[in-house]
RNA sequence: GGCGUGUUGGUCAAUCGGUUAAGACGCCUCCCUUUCACGGAGGAAUGACGGGUUCGACUCCCGUACAUGCUACCA
């Protein structure tokens, strides 16, 4: 049988680690059974609709390189893949469910149901469930006479359908990452599978679509393991569970301080991304911040991710996406929850800066450069050459302004007391000799102005040490940068003379 | 409260009953570099706790603790 895995996000706004982390195994898993990755949207909430977030999710996706084979846009042999689309079909299936006795009509209003809460809270059970014990109490199709029901329905009142929990039976499913997992049925409560606008829940849905669409392999975080229950009775309930997928719940990612699952605020808290791509909220006006805008590469992106929760047990921890196909594995997931740790994805991302090629990752770093020159009239094989000199120093792409502005605009001398503290007639006489040499310089290039500036240091009675770091202030304004003849040589003779002559006049 | 799941250094983690308990990030020291990085060499730092099972337990079992998730007509 064909591997078939379905990502199933709901389009509520911006897309978080973990869930490209569950994209990213999902695509693994297809890839590696030489199986097919789909992508359905789960739109089932018309109240958390949020404009724009399906194509930002598929966006993000292509950015990843996790493109899905099967989607909303691309279609496929099971379309619609849109929920909210597919919204006709969940309702015969509710009735099926009625038919054969194992759900029910429930007219309960949202008041009664809180009634019910507050009326059997105790300090032993703190949320009262609908269960196999209150169902018997409230207004469903269980309660009343069936010509009752029949009437509330033929005038239109409003009722959901809700699964009747058995009581008594232990449900298991064998979980890929976690082995064997068992439920006391009697402990879970009746869950709504139609909700009274006719929109499934993700409980009903998630079982018709993965049906129909033919899925051989669910994952899903963690969080979905208490409900897990109702979706393997609900199976076996359609008389399907021969054809149920094998499930594989995810361990969460969690902020990198304290515990608890990684949310978009302890990003903002902490000063790092939590969404793959700056995501602009048009309900609230404001935009979060991303790992593509704030420098990642995709490609060291999706590395770090697969490394967070999964290990394939050897040394090396650098694999391309191809490399992660052949080698993971369902079962080398970790069970525990990991700790987000924003600087080693800032060391991949390193890693990644390094191997690439200096043309490639010129054309990457130019959008942020052109962004602070403004206009910039800044041509493309400058950009490589300055991209060879200071990558090492670069964790992000964003990194490469900081750390090579100078090249491209005169710098602001901000560690000018360095040079002034030791200041001398010999520093003095030094420098303004060497201008003059420097203009006579024919061959501009890092070795002839090393040669040119140890002769003169020794004319002047200086070591090169002496002549150096203010060199380096004057060409780059603090104490840092590569080479100071290698800066010397991309910025150019008059540009050169320009910045020594602005601290020598 | 109930139920589920989890727990190896600060963090990510290897180990699948026998090891001096890998490796990486971060941190510290030194070297390299007349800057900052990069790189190199070292270093500190780990099996939550208590019981079993076993010749032997990080590994298997049971408790306890702690953490976390869920307990919506949200996913």
């Amino acid at each position: 049988m064909k591997v078939r895995v379905r990502f199933a996000p709901s389009p509520t706004g911006g897309l978080h680690l973990g869930g490209v982390r569950t994209v990213l195994y999902n695509y693994l898993f297809a890839r590696h059974h030489g199986g097919d990755f789909v992508l359905r949207i789960e739109d089932t909430d018309q109240n958390r609709f949020v404009e724009g977030a399906e194509q930002y999710i598929m966006d993000c996706l292509k950015w990843c390189g996790l493109e899905p084979d099967e989607s909303p846009l691309k279609g496929g042999p099971y379309t619609p893949y849109r929920q909210s689309e597919r919204k006709p079909l969940y309702k015969d299936y509710a009735e099926q469910l009625i038919d054969s006795g194992y759900a029910y009509i429930a007219f309960d209003t949202p008041e009664e149901l809180e009634k019910m809460r507050a009326e059997y809270r105790r300090d032993d059970n703190t949320n009262p469930q609908y269960d196999h014990f209150t169902r018997g109490l409230m207004r469903n199709s269980l309660t009343l006479p069936a010509e009752t029901v029949a009437e509330l329905v033929e005038k239109g009142t409003p009722y959901v359908v809700r699964i009747k929990m058995p009581e008594n039976e232990t449900v298991t499913l064998t979980d890929m990452i976690r082995g064997e997992i068992s439920f006391d049925s009697s402990l879970v409560d009746d869950k709504v599978l139609l909700k009274a606008d006719g929109m499934p829940t993700y409980h009903l849905a998630v079982v018709v679509d993965d049906y129909l669409m033919k899925i051989t392999h669910a994952f899903r975080g963690e969080e979905w393991l208490p409900s897990a229950p109702v979706h393997v009775l609900l199976w076996q309930y359609m008389g399907w569970k021969e054809h149920m997928p094998q499930w594989a719940h995810l361990p969460l990612i969690l902020k990198p301080d304290g515990n608890g699952k990684l949310s978009k605020r302890d990003g903002d808290r902490l000063g790092f991304p939590v969404f793959a791509m700056n995501w602009f909220d048009p309900k609230t006006g404001e935009t979060t911040k991303g790992f593509r805008e704030m420098g990642f590469l995709p490609q060291a992106f999706v590395n770090m991710l697969a490394m967070l929760g999964w290990n394939p047990g050897v040394e090396k921890e650098l694999f391309s996406l191809d490399e992660l196909v052949q080698i993971f594995s369902m079962e080398r997931v970790h069970k525990g929850g990991a700790k987000f740790n924003f600087e080693k994805a800032k060391w991949f991302n390193h890693q990644y800066i390094q191997h690439t090629d200096n043309a490639v990752l010129a054309e990457m770093v130019k959008p942020y450069i052109v962004k602070e020159l403004g206009d910039g009239n800044m041509e493309i094989g400058k950009l490589e050459k300055v991209v060879g000199l200071i990558k090492d120093r670069c964790h992000l792409l964003t990194d490469f302004w900081e750390q090579g502005h100078f090249f491209f605009a005169t710098p602001e001398i901000k560690e000018l007391a360095v040079i002034k503290d030791k200041w001398n007639d010999q520093k003095q006489q030094f420098f303004t000799t060497w201008q003059s040499k420097l203009e006579l310089l024919t061959d501009w290039n890092h070795d002839a102005l090393e040669a040119s500036c140890n002769e003169l240091a020794v004319e002047c009675g200086l070591k090169k040490g002496d002549v150096m770091l203010p060199l380096r202030i004057m060409l780059v304004g603090g104490k840092y940068g590569p080479g100071v003849f290698a800066i010397a040589e991309v910025i150019g003779k008059e540009e050169t003379i320009k910045r020594i002559k602005f601290v020598t006049r």
